[in-house]
RNA sequence: GCUCAUAUGGCGGAAUUGGUAGACGCGAUAGACUCAAAAUCUAUUUUUCUUACGAAAGUCUCGGUUCAAGUCCGAGUAUGAGCACCA
């Protein structure tokens, strides 16, 4: 019927010839600047993943220039990183040369599946015209003070010889080869990121991004707003400062504990603990990170012997070293209140460490005039049956309570009270759990009563009891299962002391404050603004809001990544290269292997690194390790914006022409690393004055995985992996395009379906048949009009909503509905093939070109007229009671009197409503009636 | 463990502010065309009952709000993703 390689050859050629995508600085058109992330030009080449995103932004880059605006849609590689230089260590090549032929590839797709890049803005990172610039940027970060070297632990592979990133070093096991990563210090360049947690976090506000995008960003930062408290140590002139966000529990602290790493921790260690504690720090230090939180399941710890003052109290409490707690977060070092805390409440237990409540759940309504009482819930599970004890009260189903008396012990007084309502008396305590802060009106006492609730829990011994009648009317014993309790127990008190003895556990959430001195009374908030007030008067502590974003390691321990153009001088320290001299280009040899020491291969490279101090002259040499691949991803979408600007990095008119990114997309797995690093690095251009704006890009959207047909990620082993070059060459590049953005819900993700596919192809075919029925025409057809403004407005809608799926779909209804028709015209054909275009452009434009008319692409977008997509009569449901009972047929203007009538004299109703009292009747105007009988 | 997301026919998925659940596509079944197949066209397709008109049930489970709930509220279950002792 038709050459879909041909037809789709056509156009690309005719696309390049014209250059119909070129963006043009400065242009009078508004400028809009679409972006999908570059990918990373691996050897196995395009994913069908790639096309799903690239397709959506090209159909968003076409509809928005045919409205008229200056569409900036580029294109270019994020060529550097670790997979490259393996390929090259292994085949003696240089990683540029398989890069280049990787592109090659890539462009080669891209370019049969019809994007409408502006290819004249392509460039890669690792062009030396480019990382010149990333260079630049880094010297920028050098000389305001944000870059620095420190030494930091890195994953080291002793096989691979080589440093690891976190993602190749995950599970403890190094990915290429399976040995277990071990850690080691190295120093390494940094960026002082973490001085922008606060701007990072503000930032989201000037910004679009989807809300789960900006929730990555939130989380990934971490804020969190506490106290620093300082604790003396007993017998030393030292301090040291833990960080909480809840020092309203201090008075509840009965322990602390530093990470092993703390600078005090030998120094405080009394001599007969000296070598415990060594051998415990040195168990920690040859543990990987793996090892560390897999043997965390438990915790383990060991005390130093020493003591600390807890400042509110002058209690002297055990300082213990564990690595449940992090050198690397706060200080290094908790103070432990393990009432009130989950790791704490595990380890106090392990170690019979004191636990103080501090914090009282609150149940009920706080009333004016309270009478204070202590009561218990007594719980006793009979371990035979596995089932508990509940009794009649008030006709409701609760566990045996009581009032204490005077002087009585809680335990006391549920043995009391089990003796009276149930004469059990073999009994083993299990135990107590945290107090519940009761209200409540008592009946007989006329009195509002504030109960101190001790929930205690029994094991029932043996059956023997003193009372014959267990079963009478009065006290009524059941013995319940979980389940049953679940279901019969409807007291808040009584539910919530289940809960408590059933699983104890930390008691984490907010409540009245006890046991507390001056925060007495107080809920979590206040008592939290009381105790920072207290710590800053007395000089023990102060407010403190920490992050858990930490400084970006900036270095990496690779060939194949930009070059850091720093020099070290034995006289001079770290100099940066002067930055006429850049760009610093990586050595063009093809020959290199990994250093035994874990130096990046550069460092082999004599004649490389070996140079002059730009300073003094003397002999130097240069920095060898590279920069990370998250460098050049970090302002590469400014650099689209001027991409051949030899004398800066991006011109700042083009900056101001352009604006900003206005729409960015891609995967979930970027959402929060790639977004972050981007954002630090524009906010620091922006705040040293080389770009217009804090935030560069407005909204980020993050598509679904494709996955196999299988619903497992696609991956060469699982078998299950789709050649785009495949599909285009069986279906076509439209047929996949439109697939694609058919496949569902856009954000989310879907699976691979050949049969779906061929669906769509069978719906190009069935438009290319419609071609029979044109006849000539410039206006649409009386019986299509209403549905093709319909349409017109719910695509470009759905376009710009990224609902792609639901254009579609309205499309196929709209070729339905032409398919019904003995005839159309010119002016609906074409008003069909302009709305499919910018998801399937070739075969469209082939079409629009046998009717005679100019290139879609270079022509407007079809507009719709607002009156026109309203109906004129509509069928609406009716309801009796809620079910529906038939439809009817109503003029939009219709009153609601004549609906109500209609809608009485639908026949199924009439039967429905016969012999029975309308009670009202509920008329939603073009939506549907309900009609209430009774 | 924590955070987030998701849950709708045989399948992928639709469903504006709560207002006819299952659009659109796939698959399946029957028929037309054909020597035959493919392609195409027509019809049916949530389940159950009914010859039919129609009726009952139905959007993970339980409970609630409402004339009306896939949609709102509360409690849970399952699956997936991310973080993983962040004090």
């Amino acid at each position: 019927m038709y050459d879909f390689k041909q037809i789709e050859k056509k156009w690309r050629n005719y696309w390049k010839e014209n250059k119909t995508f070129k963006a043009i600085n400065g242009s009078d058109k508004e400028p809009y600047y679409i972006l999908v992330e570059f990918p990373y030009p691996s050897g196995s080449g395009l994913h069908v993943g790639h096309v799903r995103s690239y397709t959506a932004q090209d159909a968003i880059a076409r509809m928005k220039r045919m409205q008229g605006y200056n569409v900036l849609y580029p294109m270019g590689w994020d060529a550097f990183g670790a997979p490259a230089e393996q390929y090259a260590i292994k085949n003696h090549i240089h990683p540029k040369d398989a890069v280049r032929e990787n592109i090659k590839t890539f462009k080669g797709q891209m370019e049969t599946l019809g994007f409408s890049f502006d290819w004249d803005r392509e460039f890669s990172t690792t062009d030396p015209e480019y990382y010149k610039w990333t260079q630049w940027q880094f010297l920028q970060f050098y000389k305001h003070n944000m870059a620095y070297k420190e030494k930091v632990p890195v994953n080291w592979c002793p096989t691979c010889k080589s440093v690891l990133s976190n993602e190749d070093a995950a599970g403890g096991v190094c990915e290429r080869c399976g040995s277990s990563v071990v850690q080691k210090e190295k120093s390494q360049w940094m960026l002082r990121m973490s001085d922008y947690s606060e701007d990072l976090l503000t930032g989201l506000d000037d910004t679009n991004f989807a809300e789960r995008v900006k929730l990555g960003q939130i989380n990934w930062i971490g804020k969190s707003i506490g106290a620093e408290v300082n604790f003396k140590i007993e017998g030393h002139d030292k301090k040291f400062t833990v960080f909480t966000t809840r020092c309203d529990t201090l008075f509840g602290a009965t322990y602390c504990v530093l990470a092993p790493e703390h600078e005090y921790v030998l120094e405080i260690t009394t001599p007969e603990k000296q070598e415990e504690v060594k051998e415990y720090i040195k168990k920690c230090s040859t543990k990987n990170e793996m090892e560390r939180t897999e043997l965390n399941k438990e915790k383990t710890g060991v005390f130093t012997g020493a003591y600390a003052i807890n400042p509110v109290n002058n209690d002297k409490i055990p300082i213990y070293i564990s690595d449940y707690v992090l050198a690397s977060y706060g200080t290094g070092a908790i103070m432990a209140v393990p009432a009130h805390d989950d790791r704490d409440y595990e380890f106090a237990k392990k170690y019979g460490i004191p636990i103080i409540q501090v914090l009282e759940e609150e149940i009920g309504k706080k009333e004016a005039n309270e009478e204070k009482q202590k009561e218990i819930i007594a719980i006793i599970h009979n371990p035979e049956t596995d089932k508990y004890l509940t009794i009649k009260k008030n006709d409701k189903r609760t566990f045996i309570d009581g009032t204490r008396k005077d002087d009585e012990s809680a335990l006391n007084c549920a043995l009391r009270k089990i003796q009276e309502k149930t004469g059990y008396n073999d009994l083993k305590l299990i135990g107590e759990d945290f107090k519940i802060n009761n209200h409540y009106y008592d009946k007989d006492t006329d009195k509002y009563i504030n109960a101190e609730t001790t929930p205690i829990l029994f094991e029932l011994q043996s059956e023997r009891t003193t009372n014959k009648d267990l079963n009478n009317e009065e006290i009524s014993i059941k013995w319940l299962t979980l389940k049953e309790i679940e279901k019969e127990i409807k007291d808040e008190l009584h539910k919530k002391s289940f809960e408590y003895v059933l699983d104890p556990a930390a008691m984490t959430g907010d409540g009245t404050h006890i046991n507390s001195e001056f925060l007495n009374g107080k809920n979590k908030e206040d008592a939290i603004n009381t105790m920072i007030s207290w710590l800053e008067e007395n000089n023990c502590g102060k407010k403190k809001v920490n992050y858990k974003m930490r400084d970006w390691i900036f270095s990496r321990q690779r060939f194949w990544g930009e070059p850091i153009p720093m020099i070290d001088c034995p006289k001079c320290g770290w100099v940066p290269m002067n930055e006429e001299d850049l760009p610093l280009l990586l050595p063009d040899i093809a020959e290199y292997e990994p250093t035994e020491n874990g130096e990046s291969p550069l460092a082999n490279i004599t004649e490389w690194v070996n140079c002059k101090c730009p300073k003094c002259g003397h002999d130097a040499k240069r920095e060898t390790d590279t920069m990370p691949n998250w460098a050049g991803s970090s302002w590469y979408f400014l650099r689209f914006m001027d991409p051949h600007n030899d004398k800066e990095f991006v011109g700042m008119d083009a900056m101001k022409y352009w604006n900003r990114v206005d729409w960015y997309n891609g995967g979930m797995e970027h959402t929060a690393r790639h977004l972050l690093y981007a954002r630090f690095w524009v906010q620091f251009l922006y705040n040293i004055g080389l770009v217009p704006k804090k935030e560069m890009i407005w909204t980020r959207v993050s598509h679904g995985m494709i996955l196999g047909s299988n619903g497992e990620k696609m991956s060469k082993s699982k078998g299950n992996v789709v050649n785009p070059d495949d599909v285009v060459n069986e279906f076509g590049a439209d047929a996949l395009r439109i697939y694609e953005m058919f496949i569902g819900d856009y954000t989310q993700d879907a699976s691979w379906s050949t049969d779906s596919l061929r669906g769509c192809k069978r719906f190009i075919d069935k438009i290319f048949r419609l071609k029979d029925k044109v006849i000539e025409g410039d206006n649409y057809t009386k019986e299509l009009e209403n549905l093709i403004h319909k349409t017109i407005k719910k695509v470009e809608n759905d376009l710009q909503t990224m609902s792609y799926n639901t254009a579609v779909s309205s499309l196929m209804i709209l070729v339905n509905n032409f398919e019904e028709q003995k005839e159309i015209t010119k002016a609906d054909y074409k008003v069909l093939l302009t709305l499919l275009n910018p998801i399937a452009p070739h075969f469209t434009e082939e079409l629009n070109e046998q009717l005679g008319f100019s290139p879609i692409c270079e022509g407007k977008w079809p507009t719709y007229d607002e009156e026109k997509t309203i109906d004129k009569t509509k069928d609406i449901a009716v309801q009796v009671n809620g079910k529906v009972r038939g439809t009817i047929t109503i003029n939009v203007d219709d009153e609601e009197d004549i609906i109500k009538e209609k809608a009485m004299q639908e026949d199924n109703v009439k039967r429905h409503i016969e012999g029975k009292d309308i009670i009202k009747v509920i008329v939603i105007k073009g939506k549907i009636v309900n009609i209430v009988v009774k």
